[in-house]
DNA sequence: GGGCGGATTACCT
DNA sequence: GGTAATCCGCCCA
């Protein structure tokens, strides 16, 4: 008998058509970072979808297709790491099929393995709820950034896992995204999921 | 080649 | 509640 590492989740979790299913589920899962050596792992506690061509609030919109969307019609099981406001890397997930560009953005995570790795990326003095709250500071605490983008979730060093643990269903509830006014009626759908009074979700905390 | 603005954050009053 | 920071990506010419 011996112990092994948890495994990368499987292409097939991330080859399916359903964006709101996938980010739903996303929650509780383990997001891994090793590079240089320096292990970071985070549970994730919030996500939003972005449903491609029809959602106006997606960079494919419209079918939209340039040097930086373009890892979105690809492979599922991808990063898509894009720079906002010139400060913040904001790390996603590509799902569905091949020219289907979904992606999921990570926006809030519980840190659990090598804090003192992510104070030092992050630059902050202690490991408080804004270390890994907010997609800005998901993506610098774990190391990830625009160099990642069309990285492989499948392969080591860099992919999501799981430990068994699902939250509650009670626990789960979906809202608007942050900040895609821009996107007019689409902005209202109900395609951020989080899970309620955790510390480590973006905004305002939320109760049922 | 130029201009505009953003799937944000932190710090200000 | 307001806004500076900071840099491409993207669109238009």
């Amino acid at each position: 008998m011996h112990t092994t590492a948890n495994q990368p989740l499987s292409s097939g979790f991330y080859d399916r058509s359903d964006v709101l299913t996938i980010a739903r589920e996303l929650l509780g899962k383990i997001i891994v970072t090793n590079f240089n050596g320096e292990l970071t792992t985070a549970r994730i506690v919030e996500t939003e979808a972005y449903a491609g061509v029809t959602d106006k609030a997606s960079h494919a919109y419209g079918g939209r297709r340039t040097a930086r969307t373009e890892v979105m019609y690809g492979e599922a099981g991808v990063a898509y790491v894009y720079l906002c406001y010139g400060i913040h890397q904001m790390f996603n997930i590509v799902t569905n099929k091949v020219d289907i560009p979904h992606a999921i953005l990570i926006r809030g995570a519980e840190p659990l393995t090598g804090i003192p790795v992510m104070l030092q990326r992050t630059g902050k003095k202690t490991a408080d709820f804004t270390l890994t709250r907010g997609p800005g500071n998901v993506a610098k605490a774990l190391g990830i950034n625009t160099s990642r983008t069309g990285h492989s979730l499948l392969e080591d060093k860099f992919y999501l896992t799981s430990d068994g643990f699902v939250p509650p269903e009670e626990d789960i509830i979906a809202t608007p995204r942050i900040g895609v006014d821009y996107a007019g009626a689409d902005a209202l759908l109900p395609y951020r999921f989080v899970i309620i009074n955790n510390k480590y979700v973006s905004g305002k905390p939320i109760r049922k």
